[in-house]
DNA sequence: GAGGTGAGAATGAATATTCGCTCTCAGCAT
DNA sequence: ATGCTGAGAGCGAATATTCATTCTCACCTC
């Protein structure tokens, strides 16, 4: 057996088989939920034996850790360009819009069946964490920049609106999947007048 | 046979033993999610065994469906009172405090996971819509009777605001689920000062 | 032909639901 | 009173199904 490193094709292989049975289980986890969801599906889905199947991975639950740190890392590099959007609150919508959007079906459909399992399952909740943690820090800085820019009020305590902007935004993110009906897309530009009424500076007497 | 009504006592213990079986239920389910709840571990919360059970419930499905009908006829109540409050945030304050408290604590526990079975599950979204509906009316007629009273700016649409303080609603309620260590309630206050903020009629040149 | 790869049957645990038996007790005939 | 009877109530073992995981062996490529 050689020291050096084993035959790159090899590798190729196993990272492309895995990345099949990833997609395959998230598209299954969106149809029918994790519990819903039986080994024997995602193997359908991937056409794939359980065999092969578990040459890759050693259980269900590993496939269900690999979906979310990719799902929640994905999740908190939305932030990341939130200062090169025109005004902060066009930012966050256009986040918000991003997590709502077809494009991502399978991420927003995923979204509160994670937040509901990270609810009752403890390893779930502290795979969460870190990134919940990033995203908190990322979301204040471009607050805090927002306050000095003028947008925002700086008489509001950043993490308190930290807090409930991302209320808000796993409240639309639920909603959405389970009152698909009410189009919550088509009023996130009336919820973003809204929002900016809540942040604006109070204009008291700055005229001469 | 006599063809006169069957004797009281009999209902009576029917439904007390049902009453025994969704108390039971519940605290089970809020402890171990829907999923994660045998109808054994329900057996042995309400001290009777299956058979008995079955004899009162025909089927795990038609439990949860009792519990759902029962909570959320219980939430759609919470908003009858809003007009009693001396402003409409306060009332609303209130009604969130209450629903995140200790008090409701399996109610609140059960929220998150009511939720997220009712997005793959269409009995149960089926049966939550009238409520969500009821709800969503006795929401907007407060919300007008506030804009009559000059606390909120007419000029937002009432379905619009209707929806983001459901959106804001739904995600305080899951937060305080996935993240206690937040301590959301303790935050109430900072957002009603915000959200009032977000309401409050425009004070345009009103100065003669 | 040897080692990695995969197919698919096999396994064993968990679980919702059913079944057959017993127990209790009210009503009634003796 | 006493014992009979039948129906509702309850018990818990049995059943049938589903599911994650493992095993065995054939295949294919070097």
């Amino acid at each position: 057996m050689a020291l050096g490193a084993p035959d790159v094709s090899v590798l190729d292989h196993r990272s492309e088989q895995q990345k099949r049975i990833l997609a395959a289980a998230v598209q299954c986890f969106a149809r029918d939920g994790f519990h819903g969801t039986s080994m024997q599906k995602i193997c359908a889905e991937a056409s794939m034996s359980p065999g092969a199947l578990y040459r890759y991975f050693p259980s269900k639950e590993s496939i269900i850790g690999a979906i979310v740190e990719g799902e929640s890392a994905e999740r908190a590099k939305l932030f990341e360009f939130l200062d090169q959007a025109p005004s902060l609150i066009d930012g966050l919508t256009e986040c918000i819009a991003a997590l709502l959007s077809k494009d991502s079906i399978d991420c927003a459909k995923l979204g509160p069946e994670i937040m509901a399992e990270a609810i009752r399952n403890e390893k779930l909740r502290e795979a969460l964490e870190p990134v919940e943690e990033e995203s908190h820090v990322l979301l204040r800085a471009a607050l805090v920049s927002g306050m000095e820019k003028g947008e925002i009020d700086p008489e509001i305590d950043p993490d308190t609106l930290v807090m409930l902007l991302k209320v808000m935004g796993d409240g639309m993110i639920l909603h959405n999947q389970l009152h698909p009906q009410w189009n919550l897309p088509d009023r996130l530009p009336a919820f973003a007048i809204l929002v900016r009424r809540m942040l604006a500076p109070e204009t008291k007497s700055t005229a001469p």
